[in-house]
DNA sequence: CGCGGCTTTGATGTTCATCAAGTAAAGTGG
DNA sequence: CCACTTTACTTGATGAACATCAAAGCCGCG
């Protein structure tokens, strides 16, 4: 984890575009000035379940995990969150702690803000609260919806919705390399490491996909894509 | 379904407390001018995914379920919501149209105001939009914590779960009638109507609760609570 | 180089869904 | 109001899907 030095920023920044638009200019420079940018390697973790929420949080680059601890200490993944995506958002407004961790899967670059001077913002600028409400409405509702098409699926259809989700949502490539290990994959579909595994395994036989280690190259993706509807 | 003669009530109303006590005079004669009372009876349905977003709805007395249904025309239940509840806060400020539907489980009376009503206030009055906020956010979050606690027990321990929920979350007795049938609890915790039987059976065998009918009575809530838990 | 974590495959057992079949309860129409 | 149909409830038997256990090769890292 490095601070890195980059301040008052924002202004210019590409991503100022996806949630802060609606600000003034003398709201974003005062964002600007209360941000900091942070670097995680890989596997570094940027908050964890129970932390006090003192920051809002987005990602500039990367690739980052959502998930729950259970009591017997397995992880439960919850989502993966590319740049765009506004993970912090969750339980800001209704819990002083957060409910979720966050991992980083690769390098990635975050954005942190003050949680007072975040809410202040909410709080005085419609446009920016209704704009935040829509984003985190969103974020809720692709969570619940995903959760549920994968817990009625058996475990070749959640295996096959699983690659063509990083194939089209995080990629955008039939062809791309795992961020995650066999053993992650299993958390975020429910189910063990050994059956991923295994249907991997099945996946290359019947020649629907190509694996080489974590490199996934997608051969069938019209049967994938029936064995993720049906299955 | 029935609509209610209830004009102009809204002032006086106790559940005004719940989310609209932030609302000046004037806006709450606005609600109070806008609202309807409506009353559906057991098995009506309120809204359907799918169906367009125009009124804001909370309940007033009642019971409802939050489910989706699918493809193959199986239901999936969500959540089962009592007064105080703001089921209807979910999806609009994210969609067009509602993402689940919402039917009484019981007799049920429900209080609607026009949508854009209600997104205007939470537009000009920033209290109010926080306290929607919050309510929502709180919301989602119940949904996914059951979620994902429900999915990693097996099925006695979802069972446990359930008879625990019913009694503290809904009724607030350890004896009560059940508003669902057993293929809705089924539907609720992801298992077959066989099952949820067999297993009711089982805990009434072992005594941890009676059964007749639909009449519940919670006879050794540690266990239960330990099932739940560990199971 | 050796240790621990990740990956892979096979064998075994358990949990659970499905099928079947019957009883009870609750609507429905003549 | 009673015959009829449908829906809910219940139990048992069977098999499939899946988790668990075991063992071995692989890889990165101190």
């Amino acid at each position: 984890m490095d601070i890195l030095e980059t301040k008052n920023t924002c202004p210019t920044c590409i991503y100022n575009q996806l949630l802060f638009s609606s600000l003034t200019k003398e709201e974003l420079a005062l964002i600007s000035l209360n941000k900091r940018e942070i670097l995680f390697n890989k596997g570094e973790i940027l908050f964890r379940e129970g932390d006090d929420i003192s920051e809002f949080m987005y990602l500039k680059s990367g690739l980052v995990k959502l998930f729950k601890t259970s009591d017997t200490g397995k992880q439960q993944i919850i989502n993966i969150s590319r740049p765009g995506d506004f993970v912090s958002l969750l339980s800001i407004f209704s819990e002083k702690q957060y409910l979720y961790s966050i991992m980083a899967l690769e390098r990635t670059v975050v954005c942190t803000v003050d949680i007072d001077v975040f809410k202040k913002m909410v709080e005085t600028n419609r446009q920016f609260s209704n704009d935040v409400l829509k984003k985190m409405s969103t974020l809720y509702d692709e969570i619940i919806e995903t959760k549920f098409a994968i817990s009625k699926k058996h475990l070749r259809g959640r295996i096959a919705h699983i690659l063509l989700m990083f194939a089209h949502q995080i990629y955008g490539s039939d062809e791309y390399e795992l961020p995650v290990s066999r053993k992650e994959i299993a958390e975020l579909i429910d189910m063990t490491t050994e059956n991923v595994i295994r249907i991997l395994s099945e996946f290359r036989k019947d020649k629907l996909i190509d694996i080489e280690g974590k490199k996934i190259a997608i051969r069938n993706k019209e049967m994938l894509q029936t064995i993720s509807k049906l299955g």
